[in-house]
DNA sequence: AATACGGGGTG
DNA sequence: CACCCAGTATT
């Protein structure tokens, strides 16, 4: 089996997709500013979820001027929920690249891969998708899906995660376009991914089937290769209910790092999966917490990289919050303070809060 | 080459 | 539960 992508198999791909592809919101834009925006939010993130964003962000930032030029706390405000909030970081710093560069260059957009890279957030994959589909440059995408469609397609036993693996299906894509658009044709394979080709795919149905190494071999689950995956850790914690004249304090974490910028529940997460009494004392101590109380109950969550699990607790500042708030958040070691209304317990897991947003938007309700 | 980085859908 | 998803940046 050459691994080479036959006009006959591209043909065949198109016409496939002529009649199954799905309706997006930002398919058949041709704006480059909305074709980025998806793919922005698509990283990682399965379509049915960037449809609940896509509308949201274009009606907040309709272009890129208007990101670039946007706070960072709106930015992420719009992101809130979306995960991977780096991406979004990242996007409001490549608007303000490209709104920096616009001036080098007719559109305010590059045309092809290579300048693409350098824009902040966007990698090999966003590049490919960016530049083919906006432009019609020549470039492959390399994704998830494509990485099983074409490890079963060509029977590949090279691990899918290595760099190895990446390069030679950008060998292989790059030279199958047969004369479509290369936009299509990666959507195409994407979407056949998604939609046909997935982790148990009924082959049968397939339209590339007779040019399948994979399944004229019977060997379909054997593919895609890949390696034993680690298992991920437990980490415990707590959190502290504090409710003032129904209100409920609320802590922001620190710009940079896991979960960036966005509120919480004062509180803490040990790389333990046992809690430790020593810690929990510590906690309460420096932050002059009183009268805390177990509320009998804790929240789990499972982030990409550990569990989580923590137990809740009600309890007071020793120093109410209103007064002085900012200076003595910053004497108590906090980053910021701020408190949401509250009628009844309302468990916030995250949520961006601040002036602008004095109610919050809560990520994650769990009523009790 | 490994690891950090979310949240939701699916079986 | 495990696995996967239109990946990127950092170490």
């Amino acid at each position: 089996m050459q691994k080479h992508i036959s006009k006959n198999m591209a043909d065949a791909l198109m016409a496939w997709f002529g009649h199954h592809r799905r309706t997006m919101p930002w398919r058949g834009s041709d704006d480059p500013y909305h074709i980025w925006v998806s793919e922005m939010m698509l990283q990682q993130t399965q379509v049915a979820t960037v449809e609940n964003y896509y509308p949201k962000w274009i009606a907040r930032f309709p272009d890129v001027f208007s990101l670039a030029a946007a706070d960072l706390e709106d930015v992420l405000k719009i992101w809130e929920g979306l995960g991977y909030y780096t991406r979004a970081r990242n996007f409001h710093k490549g608007a303000k690249y490209i709104a920096e560069h616009a001036k080098d260059r007719k559109s305010p957009f590059p045309d092809n891969y290579e300048e693409w890279l350098k824009v902040p957030g966007v990698g090999p994959y966003t590049a490919a998708a960016v530049s083919s589909i906006a432009f019609g440059y020549p470039a492959a995408v390399v994704d998830g899906n494509v990485k099983r469609v074409m490890a079963r397609l060509f029977c590949l036993d090279e691990d899918i995660a290595t760099q190895k693996y990446h390069k030679m299906l950008f060998e292989i894509m790059n030279r199958g376009f047969h004369g479509h658009h290369p936009g299509w044709v990666n959507q195409a394979w994407m979407e056949l991914g998604s939609l046909q080709c997935t982790p148990r795919p009924d082959c049968s149905r397939c339209p590339l089937n007779g040019d399948c190494c994979a399944y004229k071999a019977g060997k379909t689950q054997r593919y895609p290769v890949k390696a034993e995956k680690k298992k991920i850790p437990v980490r415990c914690g707590a959190a502290f209910v504090v409710l003032h004249k129904n209100r409920m304090l609320m802590v922001r974490r620190h710009a940079e790092g896991f979960l960036g910028g966005l509120w919480e529940f004062p509180g803490y997460t040990l790389k333990s999966d046992r809690p430790d009494p020593l810690a929990f004392a510590e906690f309460i101590r420096e932050h002059r917490l009183v009268n805390v109380r177990p509320l009998g109950r804790s929240v789990r969550h499972t982030y990409s990289h550990f569990h989580q699990r923590i137990d809740l607790f009600s309890a007071e500042l020793e120093v109410p919050w209103e007064s002085n708030a900012w200076a003595e958040a910053r004497r108590i070691g906090l980053d910021e303070l701020g408190s949401v209304p509250c009628s009844r317990l309302t468990i916030k897991i995250a949520g961006i809060l601040d002036e602008k947003y004095p109610h919050g938007s809560p990520e994650r309700e769990e009523n009790n």
